[in-house]
DNA sequence: TGAATATTCAATCTATTTGGAGAATGATTG
DNA sequence: CAATCATTCTCCAAATAGATTGAATATTCA
């Protein structure tokens, strides 16, 4: 019997596999894939990851410790405040990109959740990355980022004008009346751009939603602005 | 305070990255990898799957319920048997590839096993597909599968030979003598090719090993034989 | 030193891994 | 059709690992 070979009981694909095996534990509970899309989208304390999450502190550091272990991501002490970012952002989020796709594919309530949630039949359809960039050349295109303005500072798709999704009543005046809108926020499930489009249709705007987000744009080494 | 939206405690995301951390904890085992690697080979029954993984076979079942729960195999029916492949197979080897590539690059230890394992500095530096491409193009190389026969023969590259890595010695013969050889087995952490690729060369044959495997090359989308 | 941030600890609760025993399912045979 | 066999699944029990909170402990700044 060639079993001892066969069985393919080696050492350095064990180890290999115990690393990613570790990778992939990292990325197995919903508030660690919450708290790496708010870190995809620039550095950020354990304050605001935790106020953002609406973990408590000592479990949002627990769980960045294991990301951290994990190597998907990294602190920097500035002053008081340890600022946590994604290790090789691109990788990471092509990764995380690749498992929502499994999921939307394989996984029946996950595209259940996204067509009826994120892709209302109509004219909600969402925007791909092609058309926007076509669109946004013609001209006649509004690029609104409806998250919150640090994280806008700490980049953005060019030319885009920030309005945090709360200010958006407030603030329709920014937005030219007369061209449409397309919306972006955090990623793929963010609902901000997905709440900002309704509440501009409610108001009469043509607007409608990009459905990749700030992070993945830049993992493709598209151009951003800060 | 406008928490209530930006701290995104949204229904359908949290929906959606519940499913997603359930398939990343799936593969959150080193097992399960090493499962999937087989099955990623073309299905397999449970038995045949304890033995080449060297786990009982409750274990096995075990393991694989997970992998089926999580929407990333599934069974069928064959007499007693029960048949597990893969669900979506090039959506989830590319997704195990990004897996594999946020480790190699952002885990020191992956990067150490698989320069000093899989990449000896010399002329045992992996073949690309490209590379095989031209060369197979160019005629004089020989392509050399040495997963077990039955693995060869659920489907295997367009023209490769099949010698599993037990019988390489005696089949010697087998192998035009004046070729180079490239071998490939069942992925990129697969030692079997990088075994025939060493006890080859110490027959004074030109080896090389493809950098990836079998899986790699059907999820890309490449023919195949069976 | 005191205030602000982050990590670690202790305690508790829950989930996962594993082998072994036995149940369930489907095939085979008398 | 019953009896038997092969294969897979489930349940049990013990060990291990993970998640969460509040309290205690660093670490830095002023």
């Amino acid at each position: 019997m060639s079993e001892a070979i066969t069985m393919s009981s080696s050492r350095p694909k064990q180890r290999i596999y115990a690393h990613l095996a570790e990778i992939a534990s990292a990325l197995g509970h919903p508030h660690r894939l919450e708290l790496l899309e708010l870190i995809a989208q620039g550095e950020r304390s354990v304050e605001e990851l935790a106020e953002r999450s609406g973990l408590s502190i000592a479990n949002t550091s627990r769980h960045l410790q294991i990301l951290r272990r994990a190597r998907l991501a990294e602190p920097r002490r500035e002053g008081k405040r340890m600022l946590y970012s994604l290790i090789s952002d691109s990788e990471v989020i092509t990764l995380l990109g690749s498992l929502g796709r499994v999921g939307e594919r394989n996984v029946a309530e996950v595209e259940r959740i996204i067509s009826s949630y994120f892709r209302a039949r109509d004219a909600l359809e969402p925007v791909s990355r092609d058309t926007l960039l076509e669109r946004l050349h013609g001209g006649s295109v509004t690029l609104l980022d409806v998250r919150p303005a640090d994280e806008f500072a700490q980049g953005h798709l060019p030319g885009a004008i920030n309005i945090p999704l709360a200010e958006l009543d407030a603030a329709l005046a920014r937005l030219p009346k007369d061209t449409a809108v397309i919306a972006y926020c955090r990623g793929p499930y963010c609902v901000l751009s997905y709440e900002a489009v309704a509440a501009l249709r409610l108001k009469g705007r043509e607007a409608y939603r990009l459905e990749e987000g700030y992070p993945e744009w830049k993992a493709a080494g598209l151009p951003v602005e800060a």
